[in-house]
DNA sequence: CCAGACGTTGTT
DNA sequence: GTCTGG
DNA sequence: CCAGACGTTGTT
DNA sequence: GTCTGG
């Protein structure tokens, strides 16, 4: 699943790799992006701009904001059937910027270890994702989004059974632009493994609040390094 | 017809 | 909103 | 996802 | 155990 997240890039860093647009002003690095936060996404397939939505998708019919808790992610597989998710499948659909994300790995009694996944460029990348306008009873209006989760790839396997869709680069666009169900449903798929990476990080980036370069950081009780992942899972 | 649900994850 | 269950 | 709370009453 | 908040 996808349920923590990054993206600790500069604005000019993101436009080397990604051909987007406008971002907010308050833009900044965030190494630790929890759900109910403010996440960067992209709607408009022309404009390509770049705004503020809350994660954790709250459907229009939600009678309160708590709704969209547990929304954080939707199936892959089922997606295009849940009534939480059908519409928005149709017609509201967005790219999420993200340059990594965090699975812990669950054993038995312990507590579970946070492992960090980027690309191996250290490059940016968007998730697939839905959104939807909610209105609360005095008529504010809340946009909110989720995660498309699928079964996860090689690398990500041993640590989690499932990842958050990452199009690439040819296929984003096409995400926001396509229309029919097929086509979109097959782009819902695993991420090719030998383009990421993943080293096990420090428990700090359990709590939301630590939101510094000490989340990203190889874990010291980690003596293998990142690229020998095979070797960490112990 | 109205009432009530509508989600994902992991664990046992 | 839309579907399922009673 | 993890951390942290986990109650009732009456009143506005 | 289960729900809410970040």
């Amino acid at each position: 699943m996808c349920g923590r997240f990054t993206l600790t890039l500069e604005v000019p860093e993101i436009l080397r790799v990604l051909d987007v647009g406008e971002f907010p002003d308050d833009f900044r690095a965030r190494y630790n992006i929890a759900p109910s936060q403010s996440v960067a996404v992209i709607r408009d397939a022309h404009s390509r701009k770049v705004e503020w939505m809350r994660w954790g998708l709250i459907p229009a019919w939600a009678s309160s904001e708590e709704a969209g808790n547990r929304m954080i992610n939707a199936r892959s597989e089922t997606v295009a059937e849940k009534p939480s998710f059908r519409f928005a499948f149709l017609k509201q659909r967005c790219l999420i910027l993200a340059d990594g994300f965090y699975e812990w790995q669950k054993r038995g009694k312990g507590s579970a270890i946070p492992y960090y996944f980027c690309m191996k460029d250290g490059g940016p990348f968007m998730f697939a994702g839905l959104w939807a306008l909610w209105k609360s009873k005095d008529m504010t209006p809340v946009t909110s989004c989720a995660i498309i989760t699928c079964p996860a790839n090689d690398l990500v396997k041993p640590i989690h059974d499932r990842m958050p869709v990452i199009l690439d680069r040819h296929t984003m666009w096409q995400w926001l632009l396509e229309s029919r169900r097929e086509p979109l449903q097959q782009m819902l798929a695993p991420y090719e493994a030998d383009l990421m990476t993943a080293y096990r990080v420090s428990r700090l980036v359990n709590a939301p609040d630590n939101d510094g370069p000490e989340c990203v950081v190889p874990d010291a009780n980690a003596f293998i390094p990142p690229t020998n992942f095979s070797s960490l899972t112990n």
